[in-house]
RNA sequence: GGCCCCUUGGCGAAACUGGUAAACGCAGUCGACUUAAAAUCGACCGCCUCUGGCUUGCGGGUUCGAGUCCCGCAGGGGCCA
């Protein structure tokens, strides 16, 4: 055994040479195993990868060689999300193209992954930017489009006025634009809308499926879809001239609440608002200030709840004579429910503001238990918990649920006209999802109109709709649009000079369906085959949480639409979601307040803790907080730099030790150097080990004491490393990966004589120095092939498979039990494994400190857990 | 404002369903090797009034026994509004 240091430079770039010679990670779709399929969110191409990629892709890279060592057929690709926004901004910059900026920004970026050494089958490498791919997403659109899954509306859109498109809702956060971060502006235009609310109710409900799912992120789901079960009421209009509308339809979740109504409150685009805008200049000014307030629900919420009287007046329900007030107001939404509430101020936050701020009134109706109903007041705050009816004639007495129950029933047998006054509704806050995007940089959108025609699908054999070459973005607007020629076409269907749809599809369209086509990359046919129904769903998909809602609720939808077209057999395409944490760094700032990047600062550790200077100058700098790695902050570690000086390894290392993988990780230079001594202990011990091992023939029939304590050491280790990675809990795998290396390397260095080396322990050394390489392979590779092969195996050890746990080997025989008295620890006792309670109570109490405490008196009880602990109550 | 999550040594953290709190690592201290340093190796490393006592953000509760379960409070984060 060479005794040298490891070169991680020359190891790595072999291996990852003859993996790829050997096509060790090609995954056959017939392979007779049962299928494992990894997937990691790919990445966008912006140019270079990042640390948050090494993290992602090192924890998927873990899965997928621990699953394929384990036996099973694992799929694990690669591609790029490789439209959208950045591309065409770098294209102005730069006089470029955004293909050409793209395709660059692949070929560094595929070239880092591989230095890497990620097990991925590159074979199947897919661009959502490449016709090829395209081209079958078209063919979705217009199967979704056959069957009533896409519509063409006008509708209120969210503009950005920086990067002109419009925005989907989830795009605009706080307001701004979630790319230009410019304020959103309202517009009324013509969209294509895919029609997620079809499935709204499936999209919620199917979520508690979703066992291997974090909680976290399908609540977010379930709060984003925004399920409700209400009542659709509607109120007779008082005779009145300012509306010819007889009845004001609401809709509420809070029927039971009916008689503290104190007002109607309507949107500012409803039908009767505007009827009543016609008719008081003061009520069209106020109308005018809603619109110009600002459109996110998030504004409206924060905003002074404001409100004009429109003079008219609606009977109760319950009632005729009980005349109620109609309000235009500045937080009821027209796209949610009716664009109508009643307001009940007693039980309602946002009502109560309102009435106060009108001097409405407020009549309490629920009183919450321990309440006395005849002194029960509001005040500033608005009781929405459960109690008893009151002030409420016929319902009181009973719970608001009842209550409900009984106004639905008696509403529901009212009618005004041929419909019942009332009706149950379930309402979602998910909208429908705008696709259409004013960019050149997107698919295009496959569709023909024709003033004879209208709008005309294009035919599925011309496609792929390809986006021209030649395009300039010296202008505002959309390329597409500007564009001499390529727009006008004739029509498909009477041959009429027509007009190409000129936008694109929203990018998230690209990535809601790429995990299907990965199962069969290179079919030209149609965009899925039985591959997809073979490898789908996803058994473990791994990315950032940031993708809680949109990514997945969207990959959620289209699996279901594609099932409905007959592209998909699944519905759900991720059957386990892990969403990893954001890697994070210290900030560092120079006294003018610029920030400075981790190369050019020196750190120190003086007595009043660590110190940051200047490596130019040694000014002295400002450590400030740990945060997310942004360019911005100039807190980037770059990868390339990494895995240059320590090795893809020792990075891959690093990224999994010390933090929980959904928790973030802090990079730091002492923590990768910690990574990169381990790196060479290994190598070292490796060594040592191969020289003990030398010569061994196997285990004698009586294995000896010492041989067979270094094989319940590495079993008992093997047992728990497989536990860990099969629930993703990386870091406590390395925890146990490095307490078996120290134990072996204790027990190396506890040999003092070479007489104590027995055959039974050379071929125990030889057992654990194999266990060894292949229980870290998964998660060091390169090393692990290296030392593989230094250790006279044949193949890769990324062919070997993964090494067999005795449990008989890894249970104990005898134990150490704690003895408490009184709940608090006083000693311990060792005992067999399987010894009778009786004999561990009467080895518990025969310990001097136990004796003591019970001063000869007896035990008032004694627990016994078996292999656990020993508890004297006294 | 509502809902959810988190809070354990100097730091990252571990502790499976309530059962020895602090595993594993980082930083640090001391020692060995070295002319010296780096690297490497060895020992130590929660706190205190230290043969003992205390300790998982704070206060209470349930239990033979609580980091873990329940109630309240504080601080931090996320999502929704």
């Amino acid at each position: 055994m060479k005794s040298e240091r490891y070169n991680s430079r020359e190891a790595e770039a072999k291996w990852q040479k003859k993996w790829a010679e050997l096509e060790t990670f090609r995954t056959s779709n017939d392979d007779p195993r049962p299928k494992y399929y990894v997937l990691e969110m790919f990445p966008y191409p912006s140019g270079r990868i990042h640390m948050g990629h090494v993290r992602n892709y090192a924890m998927g890279d873990v899965v997928a060689r621990y699953k394929r060592a384990r036996g099973f057929n694992v799929l694990h690709p690669m591609g790029w999300d490789a439209f959208g926004m950045p591309a065409e901004n770098a294209a102005m910059q730069n006089k470029s193209h955004p293909a050409k900026w793209t395709y660059e920004n692949i070929a560094t970026m595929r070239g880092q992954l591989k230095s890497m050494g990620l097990s991925l089958d590159w074979s199947r490498e897919i661009a959502t930017c490449d016709p090829s791919y395209y081209k079958h997403q078209q063919r979705l659109f217009l199967d979704f489009l056959n069957a009533g899954l896409v519509t063409r509306k006008k509708s209120k859109v969210n503009w950005d006025p920086v990067d002109q498109t419009v925005l989907a809702n989830e795009q605009v956060i706080d307001g701004r634009g979630w790319r230009s971060g410019a304020l959103i502006e309202q517009r009324e235009l013509t969209q294509w809308f895919l029609k997620i609310t079809d499935f709204a109710e499936d999209l919620s409900e199917s979520l508690s499926t979703l066992d291997r799912w974090p909680e976290k992120v399908r609540l977010m789901q379930r709060n984003w879809i925004g399920r409700s079960e209400g009542l659709r009421v509607r109120f007779v209009t008082a005779p009145n001239n300012i509306s010819d509308a007889k009845t004001i339809e609401v809709y509420t979740t809070r029927p039971d609440t009916l008689f503290g109504a104190k007002f109607i409150a309507l949107a500012p685009d409803h039908p009767i608002s505007l009827a009543a805008g016609a008719r008081s200049p003061e009520i069209a000014a106020f109308i005018e200030e809603c619109r110009r307030m600002g459109t996110s629900v998030a504004t409206l919420e924060t905003a002074e709840k404001k409100g004009m009287d429109t003079g008219l007046r609606v009977q109760h329900p319950f009632d005729p004579n009980w005349l109620i007030p109609v309000y235009v107001a500045n937080f009821v939404l027209m796209e949610y429910g009716t664009g109508a509430i009643f307001g009940c101020p007693a039980h309602d936050q946002r009502d109560l503001e309102f009435a106060h701020s009108q001097g409405l009134g407020v009549t309490p109706v629920v009183c919450p238990p321990q309440q006395d109903p005849a002194t029960f007041e509001i005040g500033d705050i608005a009781y929405d918990g459960d109690g008893v009816m009151i002030n409420s004639r016929f319902l009181d007495g009973l719970t608001p649920e009842a209550a409900q129950e009984e106004v639905a029933r008696r509403l529901g047998q009212t009618h005004i006209g041929n419909e019942p006054q009332g009706a149950r509704q379930v309402n979602f806050k998910l909208r429908d999802w705008g696709i259409s995007r004013q960019r050149y940089w997107g698919c295009p959108i496959p569709i023909i109109h024709c003033e004879v025609c209208g709008t005309v699908p294009v035919p599925i054999k011309d496609l792929p709709v390809t986006l021209p070459e030649d395009v300039t973005f010296d202008r505002p607007g959309n390329p597409l649009e500007h564009h001499p020629t390529w727009k006008h076409v004739a029509c498909p269907s009477c041959g009429h000079p027509a007009r190409r749809e000129t936008d694109t599809m929203d990018t998230f369209v690209d990535s809601s369906w790429y995990y299907a086509r990965f199962t069969d990359p290179t079919n030209t046919d149609a965009p899925t085959s039985a591959a997809a129904n073979h490898w789908l769903p996803v058994d473990q998909y791994i990315g950032g949480i940031e993708h809680a809602i949109l990514h997945l609720l969207y990959s959620r939808f289209f699996a279901r639409a594609m099932q409905a077209t007959g592209h998909l057999a699944v519905k759900e395409p991720f059957a386990g979601l892990f969403t990893q944490g954001m890697v994070v760094h210290e900030t560092y700032r120079a006294s003018d307040g610029s920030w400075r990047t981790p190369g050019e600062i020196r750190l120190e550790t003086t007595p009043d803790g660590r110190k940051a200077f200047a490596l130019a100058d040694g000014a002295p700098i400002d450590i400030g907080p740990i945060e997310k790695m942004s360019k911005s902050k100039r807190n980037t570690v770059d990868p390339d730099e990494i895995i240059g000086t320590y090795g893809a390894d020792t990075a891959r290392w690093f990224m999994l030790s010390d933090s929980p993988p959904d928790r973030d990780v802090i990079w730091s230079e002492e923590g990768v150097q910690g990574a990169a001594r381990y790196v060479h202990q290994i190598w070292r011990l490796v060594g040592e080990l191969s020289e003990l091992a030398m010569g061994a023939k196997g285990f004698s029939d009586n294995v000896s004491q010492p041989a067979l304590e270094i094989r319940k050491i590495v079993h008992g280790h093997l047992m728990r490393v497989q536990d860990h990675i099969e629930r993703l809990r990386f870091n406590t795998a390395i925890a146990e990966i490095r307490k078996m290396t120290n134990a072996l390397s204790s027990s190396i260095a506890g040999i003092s004589d070479p007489a104590q080396i027995t055959p039974d322990l050379r071929a125990a050394y030889a057992e654990a120095l194999d266990i060894m390489i292949q229980m870290f392979a998964p998660m060091m590779p390169h090393l692990a092939e290296e030392c593989w092969a230094q250790t006279a195996h044949a193949g890769p050890v990324s062919e070997a498979g993964w090494p067999k746990a005795d449990a008989s080997l890894a249970a104990q025989d005898t134990i150490t039990l704690p003895v408490q008295v009184n709940g608090k620890k006083r000693g311990e006792i060792e005992v067999a494994a399987d010894a009778q309670n009786a004999l561990v109570e009467s080895e518990a109490l025969k310990l001097e400190v136990v004796a003591r405490e019970l001063n000869g008196r007896l035990p008032k009880k004694v627990i016994i857990v078996p292999k656990r602990i020993v508890n004297v109550v006294v």
